[in-house]
DNA sequence: AACGGAGTCAACCGCTATCGA
DNA sequence: ATCGATAGCGGTTGACTCCGT
């Protein structure tokens, strides 16, 4: 190169892009293994990568951040938390990371934003009266559409609480504890008061002590089984539909699950066990399949479910 | 085997908030 | 009070993978 362009434009010349490279990696870890997860910077000034700060930033958190899941897809116990969590505070992608160790703000961005897709493409295949192909596909996640729950006051989390910072209400340390996270209460859909001391731990119950919403009674006269009516009867109730919404269904029982079975929060554990969480959990698969047929009997015809 | 659609993931961009001079 | 630098966040995009046809 010659040394007068690398004079004049040294700074945008040096700038990389794209993927990153495992010396890179090397490098931004030993960075932060030597000042911190902060000047970010400093490490393209002092020549040690051709990277943005903003670019190492992210690559430290979204990749090279200790105990996060790499490859791992949201449990079932996860997704209920992001549904929950964004229909209360919104798409505030960091703060509903800081609920879920080993998750970036990024992950649960992802997650969400395919599962909107799904929902819109579900949305517009289903939506058309005249959609006479609108048969359930058991295949990919199909979920129904669901209403909005209503917002809640937010619980006072920093966003900024996953990092190792000065900030020790809610370190990542405390979060990465699957003790701690048991304990921490979880946003949910009533709103109680805590003493000043859990003031940074939010405002909500624990879900175990949350009865499960109200069942509308379903309507009488059509000819559905019982089960049929008692599943017809929570399609109505936003909460349920936005369980459905996720890729699993354990939720179907007492409200007393969801906080539960396998260790929650465990980044680790999680997601080592997701191979059988695959086979123990209900995946909307076996969700629809266990839908009592004559409920789509009401809705059409249904092929086989080998045709589908 | 090839192709296309859907899903997933990583990274960038633009904007805002924060902090220090 | 102001301004610039930096950090952080949310939205978006493009590459890649998977899966069904």
């Amino acid at each position: 190169m010659p040394s007068i362009r690398k004079m004049e434009g040294f700074k945008k010349e040096e700038i990389r892009k794209g993927p990153w490279k495992a010396e890179e990696d090397e490098v931004l870890i030993m960075h932060v293994k030597k000042y911190g997860p902060r000047d970010w910077s400093s490490i393209r000034s002092k020549g040690l990568l051709q990277r943005t700060g903003k670019s190492s930033r992210l690559r430290w958190v979204n990749k090279l951040r200790p105990n996060l899941k790499h490859g791992c897809k949201f449990s079932a116990e996860e997704e209920r938390v992001v549904i929950d969590l964004q229909a209360e505070f919104g798409n505030k992608w960091a703060r509903i990371a800081t609920y879920l160790p080993g998750r970036t703000d990024n992950d649960v961005k992802n997650f969400w934003s395919s599962r909107q897709k799904r929902l819109a493409r579900i949305l517009q295949t289903s939506g058309t009266p005249s959609s006479s192909n609108s048969k359930p596909q058991k295949s990919k996640n199909e979920v129904p559409v669901f209403q909005d729950v209503p917002t809640l006051e937010a619980p006072m989390f920093s966003s900024s609480m996953e990092e190792e910072s000065s900030s020790k209400a809610c370190s990542s340390s405390y979060l990465d504890n699957p003790e701690h996270i048991r304990m921490m209460p979880l946003p949910s859909l009533v709103k109680t008061d805590f003493p000043d001391g859990y003031a940074n731990l939010g405002q909500y119950e624990p879900l175990s002590t949350i009865p499960f919403p109200q069942i509308p009674q379903p309507q009488p006269g059509l000819l559905f089984s019982p089960e049929s009516h008692e599943l017809l009867a929570r399609l109505d109730d936003p909460y349920f539909l936005n369980v459905l919404g996720t890729a699993d269904a354990p939720e179907l029982g007492d409200a007393a699950q969801f906080s539960l079975g396998p260790p929650l929060f465990d980044p680790v554990s999680s997601c080592m066990n997701s191979a059988t969480d695959v086979k123990n959990h209900v995946t909307p698969d076996t969700l629809f399949d266990e839908f009592p047929s004559d409920m789509f009997d009401h809705i059409e015809p249904l092929p086989s479910p080998s045709e589908w």
